[in-house]
DNA sequence: CTGTTAGCGCCTTCAA
DNA sequence: TTGAAGGCGCTAACAG
């Protein structure tokens, strides 16, 4: 393809453009493939070149105001708007940014999404949302993560250790919300769940408490196996033994651990921990009506989170709860700075929450 | 590459894109910097064109099962994934859906959002979430969902007649969502709150209830004011008037309003209907607690939506569920089939709802 | 079945 | 300051 001079580059765009849409028209009986407005279209009209449109849209470029107001004129009239995707196909910048969810961490924290949503917004960037009904559709979601082209990733569901050195490997920063990676060095904010942990348990220990039951969480949450592992730490500390019985994170669950846990008990335990407040509610409930129990009085239920309906009157639950607004807040920072220099070294914060005291457990003397 | 005069077309592409990348390599200490990898360095690799790489990516295209096998590999081994950006931009389809939601919607109906995500996900389109802190940040809002050429648009806030005429103009499918258009034909799902309202107050009526009180809704939420006009409508005409309160919504506001409305009546009204579930509940604790009534002896409570502290033992509201699985369905097929084809004209869809009969409503005979 | 070619809509040097 | 030209990574005719 030596001596071939005609057809270089792409001169004629706008008017070929032009008879395509021409042509299609007799095709199609409505206008509704009507070809979207683009950056030649408002050049055209403006009477300019299409690089000074784009230089128009474009954050601190030169331009006269003369030029700038002839474009947004034109620009008004025929609705244009910068396709962002184009843009971001030559900028190698997309500003998306992935968060991957799971139904479980949604269901208990609801705010999260909406929060990671809100203030990703404001600096600039849009979610892209990938829930997850099973922690383990991960590996299936994270091919489309990739197809996407985003500029980072908040992973708030379980990520394996291959899974965060192949976001690594191409060079997509991320950060786990609520977990840590097993072993690779991956940034992530968290709260301290172990912590929490240690602080409930000691605080029931203080209160003179002398006899405990566990309502543990399923074996595959990391959060819940923290929690607990924190308490058991305590309590063994103190000469305590607890007794328990694994819960699905349900309400329903509660009750019918708890059940369960007085059956493999001879003597009811003063207090029962239960690893999320769902199931405190659902102790709660089947203490009260089933067991005819009143609480705190004849049994101490404390739970973890801080959900909506622990503040319920009807309730009050002892509990801990996360400090969603600085997470998320965390998170989000954490995961911009790194898309502005990926060379940043991987950074983990821990948060620690608040002990919400409640009235499902008794704290002060007997 | 024979006589080839420097500068046509992109022939070298493969070499000039290295040959970039070793210049930026002195720069940045990091390779972190190292570009994406194309279809052209799988081409390379496997020793085929470009555009054969394209067809093994592409459903239903024809391409032996020898090359399939061979570029299969040389993907695999760079970690390659189509750009699925660069893709939308010559295909003309993103497959990308916006989402518009609201904090409030997203507060009381926490499932919708990933109820819509995952059944997008299920027919092969990503969401891209945009939160509203307040329904009238709509328009702020609307400019980033252009420029990012989403195929479609399902909005769970309030839109104006201007709004949905211009997705209109744009081309782009719109479904509302538990709303309807003033007046432009824009296709919805919605439940029928008015209905809801007839058949609680109905309920109400006929189980010999003889006096109401409201506590009604903010005055722009579009839900609550049919709700209460479907209510008031049944008592009207049965020969009740009701006295009412406006609350925001919220747990507290349930508690402060039931007090203003006990205030504004001489006798304590036998029901009080709230327009939503969180006031109701926060109408009964305060009731409970801070007037020492008997729920529902002395006073019956009811509300709407169903959220999920209402089927607490502590509560088991009396309230009218919104059908969300189905709605959410219905909203994502519906766009999905206007998608595929834009001259489908627009369609509304109500769902009815379930009334759950709970424990906070006198609903036998006195 | 495979490779060639011409863009999708935009940004970005490079000259003028 | 402005315009011309060359891609970003990919798909889609169209030849062969």
């Amino acid at each position: 393809m030596p001596g071939k001079p005609p057809k270089t580059g792409r001169k004629p765009a706008g008017s070929r453009r032009r008879a395509v849409a021409a042509a299609a028209q007799p095709a199609a009986p409505q206008i509704s493939d009507r070809r979207r407005v683009t950056s030649y279209d408002v050049a055209k009209r403006a009477g300019v070149s299409q690089s000074a449109v784009s230089r128009c849209f474009t954050e601190g470029a030169s331009a006269s105001s003369d030029l700038r107001e002839k474009v947004m004129r034109a620009a008004e009239e025929l609705g244009y708007r910068p396709n962002a995707i184009a843009r971001g196909l030559i900028t190698r910048r997309s500003n998306l940014v992935a968060v991957v969810i799971s139904s479980r961490t949604n269901l208990y924290y609801p705010e999260v999404l909406f929060e990671l949503t809100t203030r990703f917004e404001a600096r600039g960037s849009r979610v892209l949302l990938f829930a997850l009904e099973h922690e383990s559709d991960v590996d299936h979601v994270l091919d489309k993560v990739f197809s996407y082209q985003v500029d980072g990733v908040v992973a708030a569901a379980r990520l394996s250790d291959a899974q965060v050195v192949q976001f690594e490997r191409h060079g997509i920063p991320v950060v786990l919300y609520n977990r840590f990676a097993d072993r690779a060095p991956a940034s992530s904010v968290c709260c301290d769940h172990l912590e929490y942990g240690h602080r409930l348990a000691e605080r029931l220990v203080a209160a003179g408490h002398k006899s405990f039951g566990i309502i543990d969480s399923p074996a595959d949450s990391f959060v819940g196996i923290e929690r607990i592992k924190g308490v058991r730490g305590v309590l063994k500390a103190h000469g305590f033994d607890a007794p328990s019985v694994r819960g699905d994170y349900g309400y329903e669950s509660g009750g019918t651990a708890l059940a369960e846990l007085l059956k493999k008990t001879r003597k009811r335990p003063a207090a029962v921990i239960c690893a999320n407040d769902a199931m405190a509610l659902g102790a709660i409930d089947y203490a009260r009506n089933e067991l005819g129990l009143e609480i705190p009085k004849q049994l101490s239920i404390v739970g973890f989170d801080g959900i909506g309906p622990a503040y319920l009157a009807a309730y009050r639950l002892t509990t801990v709860r996360q400090p969603v607004r600085r997470m998320t807040e965390a998170a989000v920072s954490m995961l911009m700075e790194r898309i502005e220099d990926p060379t940043l070294a991987p950074e983990k914060r821990m948060f620690s929450g608040d002990l919400v005291e409640g009235a499902s457990a008794r704290l002060g003397p007997a």
